[in-house]
Parts: structure tokens; C-alpha cells; sequence
DNA sequence: CCCATTAGTATCAAAAAGGTGCCTACTATA
DNA sequence: TATAGTAGGCACCTTTTTGATACTAATGGG
């Protein structure tokens, strides 16, 4: 189970999943930057490159100026999606109870 | 939902949080310690402390030679049952799929 | 010419996580 | 007497992760 906080390691990570998958369409760059804030564009690339590498995102490039990149969840990505709602609903749930003490 | 993968944060998170819950009686700091292999007692100490005042566990301490310490899961702890196992699902259906690049 | 746009890269710095070794208190056992 | 076992604390160090900042390419608009 160690495996599966490594695979959405990263403060960022689960985020950016969650908003590919409920899309279910390409999403931008950007779109996605904005969705995640405030995630640097270092911090949301890397973790966007290491999805693509998990096979869970696909990455379109449009060659075009101003570049357009977009993000497309995967089959397997997808798979995520009920884990992942139990995530969501557990935070709306229990979110408020927790301490943010640092 | 940032917030959740800071409380979960951390390698070793999740394991010993699902331990507690599966075995839903008090655990020794030992057994976790095994439990959660290779942690190291000062990680899996930071964790439970976390947990701790997250509300997500208590600690009771036996005054006894040799000490004896014993963590428990809470209710609040408890609803993360649901999550964790669609978490534990996922993973023994596609964590051979990933690859473990590094 | 100047500026904005987009999806990055490069570089440097800071923060978080993790590892190691040493120490304790008391008991039991060899 | 020496040693092991328990659940840590404390200090020091290295590694990993995250963040902040500046820079770029190619084009369009003013």
C-alpha cells in the first residue's frame, strides 16, 4: 500500500487527478494550473510527466503559438474514480474536523 | 482536498492507519513498528502524533517497566474504513500495472 | 518597439522527510 | 554482572520535495 501513496505522492496530486477525471475531456495546461492553485507550473508539470509515466494521463501537444498542451485521463486513470470520490466525500464530511495546526 | 493528503501525508500514513482500523482493538507501538516495516521509531512516532491530534487515534500510556503504549483508532479514525479499502481495492487490481520507475 | 500569451526549462533556496546513533528507566533472565 | 526488551527523546546529518524567480519561443496587437 506504500505503492499507492507513492503514485499520488505530491501535495498536488490528487487534485489534478480529480479534476482530469471529473472533465473527461482534454484539459489545458493552464486549466489545470488553475484548478490546483497555487501550484507552480514546475510542481504541476512534474507531476503531470510522472502521470504520464504511470500510464494514468495522456499528453497532447498542439503545435501551435502560443503553445496549446492538453491533458486527457487514461482508461486506467479512470479507474481511480471511486477511490477518489470516497476521498472527496470524506473530506466534506470530516474535512472541518480536523486541526491545521502546522 | 489538499488537505487530505496532508493528513495522510507521509510514506507510512496509510499502512499503519489501515492496521489500526483492521484490527479495531488497542496496538502496541511495537507491533505497529512492524507492521508499517521498515519504518523507523522516530517516523512512526511523528505519524502518530499527527494522528493524534488529528482525533484520528488515541495513545494511552500504561505506567509500566518496560513501558507499554497503546494506540487506538477513533470514530472519527473509523471513517476512513471506506476510503482505505477502495484504496487497498485499487491497488491489488492495478499496482502491478505501474511502473516503478524511480 | 513593447507587451501579452502559453507551457514549459534552468537555477537557486528553503522546508519537509527520513536515517543513525546515543541515552533513559526498570525488570527479567542468563 | 551483563544483556535484552520497550517506547520513546535528542542531536546531527543527508536526501527528497517543494517553492520562487527568471528566462524562452513564436506570434499577434497597439
Amino acid at each position: 500500500m506504500v505503492a499507492f501513496v507513492n503514485l499520488i505522492s505530491g501535495k498536488w496530486a490528487i487534485p489534478i487527478l480529480y479534476r482530469l477525471i471529473v472533465e473527461g475531456r482534454p484539459v489545458r495546461f493552464g486549466e489545470l494550473q488553475r484548478a490546483a492553485a497555487p501550484i507552480t507550473q514546475k510542481e504541476l508539470t512534474r507531476h503531470l510527466r510522472l502521470f504520464e509515466e504511470q500510464g494514468l494521463v495522456t499528453r497532447t501537444v498542439h503545435p501551435e503559438m502560443p503553445p496549446r498542451v492538453e491533458y486527457t485521463i487514461t482508461d486506467l486513470g479512470r479507474t481511480l474514480q471511486p477511490t477518489l470520490d470516497s476521498l472527496a466525500a470524506w473530506m466534506r464530511t470530516h474535512g472541518a474536523t480536523l486541526s491545521h495546526t502546522k
